[in-house]
DNA sequence: TTTTAGTACTTTGTATTGCAAGGTACTAAA
DNA sequence: TTTAGTACCTTGCAATACAAAGTACTAAAA
């Protein structure tokens, strides 16, 4: 075990969260997504973002349109379905609760250890 | 996919440092641990944090000491070890890095919208 | 024209790991 | 001797991150 497998555990889950918080700001398609988490320093390799996206399309959270790059082939622009913006609130919730475990669980007070 | 398998996938990874976190204030056994992260409204259950302390031991970031009950069979009280503790550290990084990131992804100004 | 480079989408195979379910074993009370 | 409580452990399945390889389109270079 080493720490950028850890890293890259503590990522797990929080990918899809992170998605979907891009695409409620722009539609964007794959390898933007990609560029655009590189840039808030999160990695992600396509081989991670493609199925993920994928399955929230599938699952309805999504939808896409096809559109002309002048520079390339067409690219598939992803956007929030509004199941997809209600499922997301379901995350902000969660992720909130989930951080102030994290910090409670950082906090606790010394006092615990002579309590045992 | 529903909400509450993202959520599972949420807790994915962070499960490893929060059981850290408080074997770091106290050393415990398997079943203390999934009282006190159930107190912090984390749930775990057996089938999850057996493996995880075992992986987490052999790893070397843990050690463990039985000891006996006095109502019930020995338990097998488990600490961090000077490894565990460094790694801990790298977590707690770790951990800081992706709140950030996220709270970054949650605050992207609107203005990136016309950007585009 | 053919080749090369760049961009973009997709699939396959592997490893990790959360979890449900079932199992073992010890103690003590009914 | 049976039942209940506590504790540890294992097996099998499903989800998914990731590496790697593949397909396809555009445009510039040879």
């Amino acid at each position: 075990m080493n720490i950028e497998n850890a890293k890259s555990q503590m990522r797990k889950g929080m990918l899809e969260y992170c998605v979907l918080l891009l695409l409620k700001h722009r539609p964007s398609y794959a390898s933007d997504i990609i560029q655009q988490l590189k840039a808030a320093e999160l990695l992600v390799v396509e081989g991670t973002l493609y199925p993920l996206l994928t399955r929230l399309k599938n699952d309805g959270l999504l939808c896409y349109q096809w559109q002309e790059s002048t520079q390339g082939p067409p690219r598939k622009y992803y956007a929030l379905s509004p199941e997809g913006e209600k499922f997301l609130e379901g995350l902000d919730a969660s992720w909130t609760e989930l951080a102030n475990t994290i910090n409670y669980l950082k906090n606790i007070h010394p006092k615990m250890i002579e309590s045992k």
